[in-house]
RNA sequence: GGGUCAGUAGCUCAGCUGGUUAGAGCACUCGGCUGAUAACCGAGAGGUCACACGUUCGAGUCGUGUCUGACCCA
């Protein structure tokens, strides 16, 4: 039986199409669960993206890194249900449509009507899913898509309703007021996303104003504030605990030749003053302000509980800019709404949701805040309490649709009490594996640790409503939280399986409320989609409704992965739900991956124009060389550039170099027949090369074991492209003559058994990462030898290592020889001396006594690399004159115990003059420690403690670096010349058969006409030329004949030469 | 404005708890090889480790500050 031949040149396209039609015909992804069912479980989840646009390349980055750590846990036995998901609700959503149906205004959608509006959102929400699920295939992403999770779909949305009844019993979900960006005229608050891009620069008051210290006559704190209308909202002052304040005293600015009294922050003391003169009468810190009263500046509304004095706001009271002392309207503002709740202060709805004054405002009703601010300062001036107004030029929100000034705006919403839980939030993120480390404590930790209660209402259209009831009966106090589409048809007494439990069709069930005051409906919100998301552990399944048993089977995850925007997103969600839920994480390991960039380290857009299709990726470079590149570019939580160049350089860099060591063996072993099923040679028989080769190989299988369980994504990879670079470029390298050679003895066995070995073990070890190549490769080396063997790597089971394998000094000998190697090869360059070209002689330096037994343990490797007739020693006899000394204090070693005196010695012993360092260097190499004097101190140096280091003394043939010495002996004799020669001819005779079209195992006869020296050369050496082209006869003529004939020359000789074909191989 | 991360050769990245003269690959130049060949091997050149100050006998590594970039938050 023989291998599937395999060409040296590499069709990516066709490879990875043939290992999908395998996989689809043969549900190798199915079977990677098949009796498995009692096997250990591993648990990833997936985070539902969007479909409602097309997926670009950072999904294919997503999508790698979530495939290749379930792909490890099934090579590892295991059972790993991987199910899909999709995301289907939420603004982005709406905004299509809105886009569609060339809506601008929240109005038209009621107007349009709800129903069709949002039937509209459930067919666009899943117009890209065909594009979402062939890419998914193409790159090799294996995830259940045929029972994939919708978020839209009501089993999904009962798990929601269930998860939030459990928080409404334990008194978790509430009503309250939460500030956001608002647009008056557009009736809508806007998306924290949609604000950020909608700043524009503008000129705003600034005015300065008296608070009047209630118990301390003509006293006032002076604020700021550049939005007078948020003023009749005020309810406190607030100031930084730690902020030095002052109270000074100056000319009063409405009474003439009077003084007055005021308090604000040091450091902005002259920045406000400005000219003016003023005596500082005390200094103290904002602690001490705490709880001081003041006169409020507006009655408009009644209000029945105690405010108007100083609160603590030290976390964004600023002595940038203002006073140092901020004024809090909590209806306006996020941290005066925060400020205002933990101080259980009012808040004061001065404002209408038009943006309009209430006619409690008096003063100012029905006029449009903006329009009311200089009235109110106008207002403030004549009560003698505007101190300073002025404009301010900053960067304000705008709303993107009308560009009305936004509103920061307090509207009343649902929210979870997620406070109630930090501390449990933060002891369980503890236990949570992050990759990168860092986020646990930092982005993360300390999002957690400032947690705040979950704002969970949206007034949209296209989402899971919020299964509240209330009674429309001011009078009532009846209100329900509903768990289940079952429970609702109890409540309104009919079955509502049928119901769709969307909008509007939920808002249309109400039932009369027990007390028999009203009739009880829904509240008009929908919940934040990002709770869709986050509720995915329970709501994929149905759970608690349906498949209970599968919950926990699946619960909590042992992986997730997705982009690093998701902290705040589905990372905290499913956090705070499960944490909530259950007191639980619901995964133990998460790779925050970092966002991909463009060749030039650009940030992707579509306004540049330098977003990468993945499709173009796949169909040119495929998607194993993709995945690569994602994987070995940079760590996981590193932002990343990326292009076509770059996937390109994985292919010539890594993939080809395993093609062609690939290619190489069965060519081969197609050649020789070898047998893969026969039984093997024991690796403590086979040669030292194949033992290092071995060695390595366990070396490596350890390495990535070991990274794949701690999710070490480049350690996963990385390790094993240097393997395949040893292996093709060392281990093959200096092995092929083994390959070649004619008889079948037990090297060349080993020789195939050992490569082999490697590239079937390769193949495994990269299954996870690339999952094309690595079941090609599987699936034409070990299929149709071994009838037990799984027909896919990807129903393999992972390699573990055999230590007693790793030969630690091996390795280190082969890292020296190479080493050596390339001083030998820099040698011979700076003597321009060829390698084929044999030398007489190679000698080194090395720098310890082990190292030393390395190099004779390996000669004749290092003899055969450099093409020298022998290797040696250079030892301190035979190195008279080619080498000298220097030395070098070990700072590891010294620098402890020497302390400061360290450089003084290291200066010394550098530096010394080079008799006094020879001296020292054969007392040192004796083993007999040295004694130095410095600072008129004597040192002791033991022999460990100082290096000798050979250098190349100057006009030798020679090679130096870090203490080791490659010295050649240059001197040509005539038998070198000859040997050279025929090298220089077997070469031209090999060039001959390739040309011609011989098969590598061709034979042929070879005949020539040469000048008389090399003619000399070549009879001399006759054999050696038969047996390195394989040649049966090799003979001087008249005239040279064959299949083809040609005339060189080189060295100032000349041949003519001819090769005829007399054999095939077989 | 606050936070997190990053800044090492032209490019992509290593560099463990501080310790020898900061390493690799790609690209480039030169040379070699030509029975893996759209490969391969060797060498060369290329770095004030973003900048400044500090701690230390010794800093790419630790501390403080600054600059630049990415992201998150306001």
């Amino acid at each position: 039986m023989k291998f599937k031949p395999i060409s040296p040149r590499v069709d990516i396209q066709a490879l990875e199409r043939e290992q999908l039609e395998f996989w689809r015909s043969a549900q190798v992804f199915k079977r990677t669960l098949e009796g498995r069912e009692g096997a250990p479980r591993y648990v990833f989840y997936e985070g539902p993206p969007t479909a409602n646009g097309k997926p670009g390349i950072h999904h294919v980055m997503a999508r790698a890194f979530k495939d290749i750590f379930p792909r490890y846990h099934v090579m590892q036995g295991k059972y790993v249900l991987r199910k899909g998901g999709w995301d289907t609700h939420g603004l982005p959503v709406e905004i299509e449509v809105e886009k569609e149906l060339g809506i601008e205004h929240k109005h038209q959608i009621e107007a349009y009507g709800i129903a069709e509006f949002n039937r509209r959102c459930r067919e666009s929400v899943l117009r890209y899913l065909e594009d979402w699920e062939a890419l998914t295939e193409r790159m090799g992403f294996w995830v259940s898509l045929e029972d994939a999770y919708i978020t839209f779909k009501n089993e999904y949305i009962e798990s929601i309703w269930w998860i939030l009844k459990q928080f409404w019993q334990k008194g978790l979900l509430y009503q309250d007021y939460k500030v956001v960006p608002y647009c008056a005229r557009c009736g809508t608050p806007l998306s924290s996303h949609e604000v950020s891009d909608a700043y524009e620069e503008v000129d705003d008051p600034s005015i300065y104003v008296r608070f009047a210290l209630r118990d301390e006559p003509n006293t006032a704190f002076l604020v700021w504030t550049t939005t007078p209308w948020t003023l009749p909202g005020n309810v406190a002052l607030a100031v930084g605990r730690e902020v030095d304040y002052v109270l000074i005293e100056t000319e009063a600015q409405y009474a003439k030749g009077q003084t007055e009294r005021l308090i604000l922050a040091k450091a902005l003391l002259s920045q406000v003053m400005r000219k003016q003169d003023y005596t500082v009468l005390r200094e103290m810190k904002g602690a001490e302000l705490l709880g001081a009263r003041y006169v409020p500046l507006f009655t408009f509304l009644p209000v029945n509980q105690d405010y108007a004095y100083v609160v603590d706001g030290s976390h964004f009271v600023s002595t940038e800019e203002g006073t140092g002392i901020v004024h809090i309207a909590p209806a306006f503002g996020a941290d005066d709404m925060e400020v205002a709740k933990a101080n259980h202060l009012p808040t004061l709805m001065t404002v209408n949701a038009e943006g309009k004054f209430i006619d409690a405002v008096s003063d100012w009703a029905d006029m449009w805040v903006k329009d009311a601010d200089p009235l109110i300062t106008r207002q403030l001036k004549e009560r003698h309490i505007l101190f300073r107004s002025e404009r301010y030029h900053h960067a304000y929100p705008f709303c993107w649709r009308c560009k009305t000034p936004l509103l920061y705006y307090a509207r009343e919403t649902w929210y979870i009490r997620t406070t109630a839980y930090r501390d449990e939030l933060v002891a369980l993120n503890q236990t949570i594996n992050w990759v990168p480390e860092h986020i646990r404590d930092g982005r993360f930790g300390m999002w957690l640790a400032n947690n705040r209660d979950w704002a969970l209402g949206r007034n949209r259209y296209w989402g899971t409503p919020l299964p509240i009831w209330k009674c429309d009966n001011p009078e009532s106090n009846e209100i329900v939280c509903v768990g289940s589409l079952a429970e609702l048809s109890e409540y309104v007494g009919r079955d509502l399986s049928d119901l769709d439990l969307h909008r509007p069709y939920v808002d249309e069930i109400t039932w009369a409320s027990k007390d028999g005051l009203g009739t009880m409906r829904r509240v008009p919100e929908l919940i934040d989609v990002w709770f869709d998301s986050g509720a995915m552990p329970y709501a994929q399944w149905g759970y608690p409704h349906r498949n209970q048993q599968l919950f926990e089977d699946q619960f909590p995850a042992d992986y997730i992965c997705e982009a690093i925007d998701q902290t705040r997103g589905w990372f905290y969600s499913l956090h705070a739900i499960s944490t909530l839920l259950m007191n639980s994480v619901s995964y133990k390991n998460v790779i925050c991956l970092g966002h991909i960039l463009d060749g030039e380290g650009k940030k992707m857009s579509k306004s540049r124009g330098n977003v990468v299709d993945p499709w173009t990726i796949m169909n040119r470079e495929g998607a194993d060389a993709a995945r690569w590149y994602m994987y070995t570019s940079a760590p996981p939580g590193d932002s990343r550039r990326f292009s076509a160049k770059l996937v390109q350089e994985v292919i010539s860099g890594f993939y080809l170099t395993l093609w062609n060591t690939y290619s190489f063996f069965v060519t081969y072993a197609n050649i020789d027949d070898f047998d893969p099923s026969a039984p093997r040679l024991p690796v403590a028989e086979r040669e030292e090369l194949d033992r290092w080769i071995i060695a390595e190989l366990n070396a490596l299988i350890k390495r990535v074991t070991h990274a794949y369980e701690t999710y070490d994504v480049t350690g996963c990879t990385r390790p094993i492209a240097d393997f395949v670079d040893d292996l093709s470029n060392w281990y093959l390298r200096r092995s092929r003559r083994r390959f070649w050679q004619s008889q079948w003895d037990a090297s060349k066995r080993a020789a195939y058994e050992t490569l082999y070995e490697c590239l079937v073990s390769v193949a495994k070890l990269l299954a996870p990462a690339m999952p094309f190549l690595s079941e090609a490769i599987y699936r034409n080396l070990v299929v149709p030898f071994d009838a037990e063997a799984p027909d896919s790597v990807h129903l393999t089971r992972w390699l573990s290592a055999d230590e007693s394998l790793i030969d630690e000094k091996l390795l280190a000998e082969m890292r020296l020889v190479k080493r050596l190697v390339s001083l030998g090869h820099a040698a011979r360059n700076s003597a321009e001396l060829r390698v084929r070209q044999p030398l007489s002689e190679a000698a080194f330096a090395v720098r310890t006594a082990d190292e030393a037994a390395a190099l004779r343990k390996f000669e004749a490797t290092i003899a055969e690399e450099l093409n020298v007739k022998a290797v040696r020693l250079l030892d301190e006899a035979s190195a008279s004159g080619m080498i000298s000394y220097s030395l070098n204090p070990l700072p590891q070693k010294l620098g402890k115990r020497l302390g400061a005196q360290f450089p003084a010695v290291q200066k010394l012993l550098r530096e010394g003059a080079p008799a006094q360092v020879t001296a020292w260097a054969k007392q040192l190499l004796a083993g007999e420690p040295l004694s130095v004097s410095v600072n008129g101190s004597t040192i002791e140096l033991s022999a460990e403690e100082v290096e000798v280091r050979r250098t190349a003394a100057e006009g030798f043939t020679v090679a130096e670096e870090n203490g080791y010495v490659a010295a050649l002996q240059t001197t040509l004799t005539d038998a070198l010349i000859k040997e050279g020669l025929a090298r220089e001819v077997v070469r031209r005779i090999n060039l001959m058969r390739r040309d011609a079209d011989y098969a590598l195992n061709d034979t042929i006869e070879v005949s020539y006409a040469a000048t008389p020296r090399l003619a000399e050369a070549l009879s001399l050496h006759s054999s050696y030329i038969c047996d390195e082209t394989l040649a049966e006869r090799f003979e001087a003529v008249e005239q040279p004949a064959g299949d083809k004939v040609e005339t060189f020359t080189f060295d100032g000789e000349t041949i003519t030469l001819g090769v005829k074909r007399i054999a095939k191989g077989q």
